[in-house]
DNA sequence: CTGAAAGCGCTTACAG
DNA sequence: CTGAAAGCGCTTACAG
């Protein structure tokens, strides 16, 4: 399968219909400072309408691209989604192309740059801040785009594959009360981030049915890496009262835990039980085994591939937001109180 | 920079120099069946001589790619890899495309077929086993490559990059002694693979070196994962005299050895010390934080880039062969018995 | 700022 | 199996 078979527009239709000569489209098309900014308009204008992608003359053979975009290429969980992309894009027989951004805007012109060389068929996004000119840039060369586990409120019209975050927080907190645990730590995300927000709900909900007040002392604020973990962790071990149980909203925060229990000379789950979130390869292989809440991070991949594929081909998507359900996979780090 | 900007070859050379038409060429590089072999043989070698590859009309942006490709995206340090190549890519406005070949023939071709209709401009794989019938292809359609840690003795003039294994193992073993252990356990990676073979050896040596003889029932077959990690650490510990420390020659089966001593409701180091191999960032993580030999994959990716651009652009590689260094980190994994 | 003209590198019928 | 011819989609001077 190649991307986009069907009748592609041409310049030469763009520019008949635009009521304007060739080289000027190809000048709009390749952003030259020589047009005045009223053709330019109502070129890109048609451009945007028609779906209009360059291609090589007579070829058929269009390099078929999707360009997956991470912030940084430092989370364990970025292969998993990698994965899932990757498995889709290959069968289709389309290339993978992963580029890490590192919210540098420089980087994200360089980026965008070769994005346009390279002619994508579309773009996967895995970053939690997209920055609004990139955006509208990418809608002016109208190529398709999904995001993934989006941050914010995401732009409109971008369709988004996230994960039940919510579900997940209050599944997890469930279970931690299911044995006997009251008073159950919350080590939080980004505040910025959807996802963080809604764990953290998902959290208080849990608390609230069981009719447990939620305190103060037992949340704190982490970024989701090991540090935070570990800081949010020998924090609450230092309370006159402290958690009998800590729930961290990554897996990442959970082993920053393990480490703060095992420094005071405790044991995970005799002297505490500890829940993550993600379920990371690595996960399973903790000691002990991570309880933890898993998201489907490949499936995930696979679903943003298969709708930025289909976006590709001109077809209409009708769920423009999905959630994949959470899924809470019991291991060895929780015990009954 | 874009990639082999300079004065490329066009197919009018080559039919210049062939002596046939440019439709012929152009057959002959679309691999239809309708060109006499001596033809098809006699235009193939020139366009390996000239190091030809397709280019839009006019274009001068040739989109630059570079192909990187894994056995299975499931390990945790494809991901280290990665980032190093994707850092120099994308400086040099070239993408990275990944992908998975899953040793699979039928995979394999896919891929290769994709490859080339994108027009890759290089190739780095980090695959233990390249089928001949793959490598030869690669070689017909001029694509420079180069190998990252490669599992068997490479084929001449494909540049490799690796790390010090021999090295590395003997170090750790060194460390060990020097921390008064005698009874040394050593998890041992698929022997298929040179990197198993020279930490193996590096841990021979570093026993015989010390006067220690190697035994038997202190050597265990693993395959890097973490079952066989457990396995061979559960194994161990079973014995009349179990070792007093283990050397996983892969952190994930470090992580499995972990779990075997917890098992038994031991603890790390007090009772057992542990070395991992990797350096993966969860090893730094790990309860208690991993002694370990680094081996810098994202620098491996790194230089696997600049090689590969630098192959791209046509120039010699005058050192087909190098092995960064290892490092011994020591954490908390480890102590005196 | 714009277009007519020339041209690029490649591919596709068509004819033999 | 091969080539002369036509043509594709696009870009680049050049002229105004």
């Amino acid at each position: 399968m190649t991307v986009g078979e069907g009748r592609r527009v041409t310049i030469t239709a763009i520019a008949a219909e635009a009521g304007v000569s060739v080289p000027t489209v190809s000048r709009v098309l390749n952003g030259r400072s020589d047009v005045s900014p009223q053709t330019r308009e109502r070129v890109e204008e048609l451009l945007r309408q028609h779906g209009y992608r360059r291609r090589a003359a007579r070829s058929r053979v269009s390099a078929s691209l999707i360009d997956l975009v991470f912030n940084d290429l430092d989370s364990p969980w970025a292969v998993e989604i990698i994965r899932g992309v990757e498995d889709v894009a290959h069968a289709a027989g389309v290339g993978t192309v992963v580029s890490a951004i590192h919210q540098r805007s420089t980087s994200a012109r360089q980026w965008l740059q070769n994005l346009r060389a390279r002619a994508t068929d579309g773009v996967i996004f895995v970053v939690s801040d997209l920055s609004p000119p990139l955006l509208a840039e990418l809608r002016r060369l109208n190529i398709p785009m999904v995001v993934v586990d989006p941050a914010g409120v995401p732009a409109v019209d971008t369709p988004t594959i996230g994960a039940t975050n919510w579900a997940g927080g209050l599944s997890a907190t469930e279970h931690l009360l299911s044995l006997g645990h009251r008073r159950i730590g919350f080590i939080a995300g980004p505040k910025r981030l959807l996802c963080s927000r809604a764990r953290l709900d998902g959290y208080r909900a849990g608390l609230e049915a069981a009719g447990i007040e939620v305190e103060e002392e037992l949340l704190f604020q982490g970024d989701f890496y090991h540090e935070s973990g570990f800081a949010g962790g020998a924090a609450m071990l230092e309370l006159d009262d402290p958690p009998t149980a800590i729930f961290a909203s990554s897996d990442q925060m959970a082993f920053g835990v393990y480490e703060a229990v095992r420094r005071r000379g405790l044991r995970v789950p005799d002297d505490i039980s500890v829940v993550g979130f993600d379920d990371l390869p690595e996960a399973r292989w903790a000691s002990p085994p991570l309880t933890t809440v898993r998201q489907p991070l490949a499936e995930m991949g696979l679903l943003a591939a298969r709708t930025v594929l289909r976006l590709a081909q001109g077809e209409e998507i009708e769920t423009p937001r999905i959630e994949l359900a959470t899924d809470l996979v019991i291991r060895d780090s929780t015990a009954a109180v």
